[in-house]
DNA sequence: CAGAGTTTGTGCTATTTTTCACAAAGTATA
DNA sequence: TATACTTTGTGAAAAATAGCACAAACTCTG
């Protein structure tokens, strides 16, 4: 165990592992080695390790990891023993489908609100979330206690949903929505671009050797 | 300009100025220096000078971009003097928003086909693109002359799918199926992995100082 | 056109992230 | 219990990425 900071991908990383331990326990699978977890996650043993190494030792020599002892140890260490509450803004294609994915349950993140600005959806029902007024959102973050908000509007509209999130008291965004955003320091943003992703893979059909 | 092969995220963030430049150009802002794109990108004008620099010198002292000209620059570095042909596995809830997107269009990729394996499904009709059964695919491939999957089909079944996309000969492979897929090595994978993305910010609340 | 002010391009430095590689600690076998 | 494997944990090396800082190039102003 060493106490530097944990970097941010080695974070992301562990979710991966943890996915896949809670398949491995489901299999009946006892233990694992940081090679055999290396494979069926396109990573190498040394990343295993090293990404395990920041948070203690879990291992055992020569014959690894005890699977259901890794993963309830790394539920811990990510806070899945808790839940959290998320808002979706914006209940269009994209939002919609964001509703309706059971996944995100599963995982420990409810979402348990949407909102949108079309008078024809407010009001509505989808996946047993009523489709709210955004001027309803500063009460309902705080009433449904709602840390996380999801951005899904049109891109010129985004940063004024994400002031509005953040007035609201959400502590963190995720947005969709293809545009540069500003938030203060203390609220992690993360971006999810997804035509930047294909346009990556349309570079490298552009620029094949 | 320097020979060095260019890493990943410069290309990525690449896009990203492109579609600045494209506003700009729009709102007949003629120059811009690096400082102002770092602002309106989120990124430092070191970084956007850095990037620029792995492919020329497309700046003048004193004064900056001529915003035009780098526009112009860009999507000839990037191929968006060209298009591509797409195709969507997986017409379900987030497969239905990916098609019903324009803005994949507007940026050079067509989405000119779309599979699934659902009875109910194959034969519909959506945004005028009919979903075929996966047995098609071959054909349709060589046809419409496809270069990139999109994998959104439960992740159980995303490694088969891959594989008839690679065997169909697809270049290129967009998965958002929470799985790790395993590829040859001239295929270009990029992975969207939307849980993991959520769950990131859940351990920053998780974890907060 | 001289002097003040801007902004680029880039070598160098710093930081972040990944990989290497091996002693130490365990298991398995007989 | 000895011997041959296997696998961990982790410093140290390497690679990838980002940021600094400044001379050189250009603009602008009076
Ligand atoms: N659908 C995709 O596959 C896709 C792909 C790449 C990027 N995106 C991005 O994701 C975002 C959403 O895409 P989409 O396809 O779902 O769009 P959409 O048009 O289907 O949905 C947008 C929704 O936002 C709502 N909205 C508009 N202004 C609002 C406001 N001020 N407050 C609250 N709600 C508002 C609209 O009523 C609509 O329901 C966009 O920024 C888009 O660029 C989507
Ligand atoms: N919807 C989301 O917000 C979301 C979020 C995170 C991850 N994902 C992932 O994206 C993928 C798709 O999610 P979704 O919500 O659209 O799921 P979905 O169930 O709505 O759609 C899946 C579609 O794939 C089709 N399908 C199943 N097996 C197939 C096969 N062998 N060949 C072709 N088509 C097949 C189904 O008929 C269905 O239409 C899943 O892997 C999911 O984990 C989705």
């Amino acid at each position: 165990m060493n106490n530097k900071k944990v970097p941010e991908p080695v974070i992301s990383r562990l979710f991966v592992y943890l996915r896949e331990l809670i398949e491995l326990t489901k299999m009946n699978i006892r233990t694992i080695s940081s090679g055999e977890l290396g494979v069926r996650t396109n990573l190498s043993d040394a990343q295993v390790r090293k990404d395990l190494g920041y948070f203690g030792q879990f291992g055992v020599s020569g014959s690894g990891y005890d699977t259901n002892e890794l993963k309830v140890a790394l539920e811990e260490i990510l806070g899945k023993d808790k839940t959290w509450n998320v808002a979706v803004v914006g209940i269009g294609h994209l939002g919609g489908a964001l509703l309706a994915y059971p996944g995100f349950k599963e995982r420990g993140l409810n979402i348990v609100a949407a909102f949108d600005s079309s008078k024809r959806k407010i009001g509505k029902k989808i996946k047993g979330i009523i489709i709210q007024s955004i001027d309803e959102m500063p009460k309902t973050v705080t009433n449904k206690k709602i840390s996380i908000g999801i951005i899904s509007v049109p891109a010129k509209v985004a940063q004024e949903v994400a002031d509005k999130l953040i007035s609201s008291r959400v502590k963190h965004i995720l947005n969709f929505a293809p545009i540069a955003l500003n938030v203060p320091e203390k609220i992690k943003l993360k971006n999810v671009d997804l035509s930047r992703e294909l346009e990556t893979l349309s570079y490298f059909l552009a620029n094949k050797k």
